[in-house]
DNA sequence: TGTACATCAGTGAACGCGCGTTCACTGATGTAC
DNA sequence: TGTACATCAGTGAACGCGCGTTCACTGATGTAC
């Protein structure tokens, strides 16, 4: 490695173990969800005494904060990795259904329930508005030529500053705000273990909701 | 009051402080949430000592599923009842909207991201079945006659068991897990605060999907 | 290449906290004769 | 109506636990001359 390269080897083992670190609070929050998440635990776990994470987190919040940072970048750019590559607003959809079933707790702690007196900080917003815009400018792909113009569309057409730094009709915006509550019901309620006793298949409902959006 | 009054004084007395300590929980779950919940904080909460408790709940998860028990309870009589006073689909959606937002944390705890560590006992299942009878009652008078089959309708038609019990054509069954993780959907991501910052209204949103429901 | 110093990862002890829960006990309330 | 006894609500002390976090320290790694 050449002499001019900016990261030292101490560098790149504070990264190695944060990365460690997170690796060990996912795993915890996997199993337990992510408000029995403790510092002292994930040391335990990784054969070290609990002061030493301190080393590489301020305290518990900046943990948290880093694993919300972290899994709203993963879905960010899977979305739109698979917006490049050409999926369509079903194709963006079952790519949210598929990433949310791989780690329910990570998407729980996204769009589940808050985590009591926890605060997301204002960055993880950007990353939030990225994924909206991915998927807002495949609603306005996905629109009929002849937009209905629902009630919903004229309401967003006077409130949509959530939205104004990127253009798209209020048509687009009913369809994203419909699109993602109906496929966040079908998850969430699947994640959370509401249809087990039910013996149906949730991807056929999932599908339906879909399909009823864009048929 | 008779003196063949089953109700001795301190069977009424135990009742009222079981009342009482419920309504702090419901107080302290408000605040922050289920999984915060704390037999001791609601025991200083009444000017008891911890232990007093126990006299009235065997542990905290005792008094958690009566909680849970309580909060179905409230629903499903709400529903049936509207339900008996004529309302139609439409006017039970918004019955549960209503509900809900009376008290998000009490939602929340019902169909939010399971509390770590519980699990609800069987009898509640019973009454979340309940509430599912009074919508699918509802579906079914609001299904137009000539019902259009959709596929998920055929995928319920041979997986049914969860309705066995109670008789309605699959396509009640299908508007009514669409209309369930519809209404979940909007009602979740509000009461968790992720339209916040957005300023639209989210009972129009609420609205919207209902009327691409049932019109 | 070798030595002197600075940096910094990790440890163990400690603090204060609140939790769920058990237990022996006090004192008030209700019951039986 | 009065006394003797049983029931039971509530207390305070205690146990063991795990938490987040601070701090003084050790020992290894890197840097400068």
């Amino acid at each position: 490695m050449a002499k001019s390269d900016p990261t030292t080897p101490r560098e790149r083992y504070r990264t190695q173990v944060r990365a460690e670190v997170m690796e060990r609070a996912w795993e915890q929050i996997a199993t337990a969800g992510a408000s029995a998440l403790s510092l002292n635990a994930i040391a335990k776990h990784m054969g070290m005494s609990g002061p030493a994470l301190y080393r590489y987190f301020a305290n518990r919040d900046e943990l948290i904060t880093e694993l919300v940072r972290e899994a709203y970048r993963d879905l960010a750019d899977t979305l739109s990795a698979a917006a490049a590559s050409g999926a369509d607003l079903a194709g963006l959809a079952r790519t949210l259904r598929t990433w949310a079933l791989a780690d329910p707790q990570r998407y729980l702690l996204l769009y589940g329930t808050p985590v009591p007196g926890y605060e997301a900080p204002e960055d993880t917003r950007a990353i939030s508005q990225e994924i909206a815009v991915t998927l807002i400018d495949a609603c306005t792909a996905a629109l009929p030529r002849t937009a209905p113009g629902s009630p919903l569309a004229a309401h967003l057409a006077d409130h949509r500053t959530w939205a104004a730094d990127h253009p798209a009709p209020p048509e687009a915006l009913a369809l994203f705000l419909s699109l993602w509550t109906r496929l966040h019901g079908v998850l969430s309620l699947e994640l959370a273990g509401h249809f087990t006793g039910m013996q149906f298949d949730a991807e056929i409902l999932f599908e339906s909701e879909l399909a009823t959006l864009i048929g």
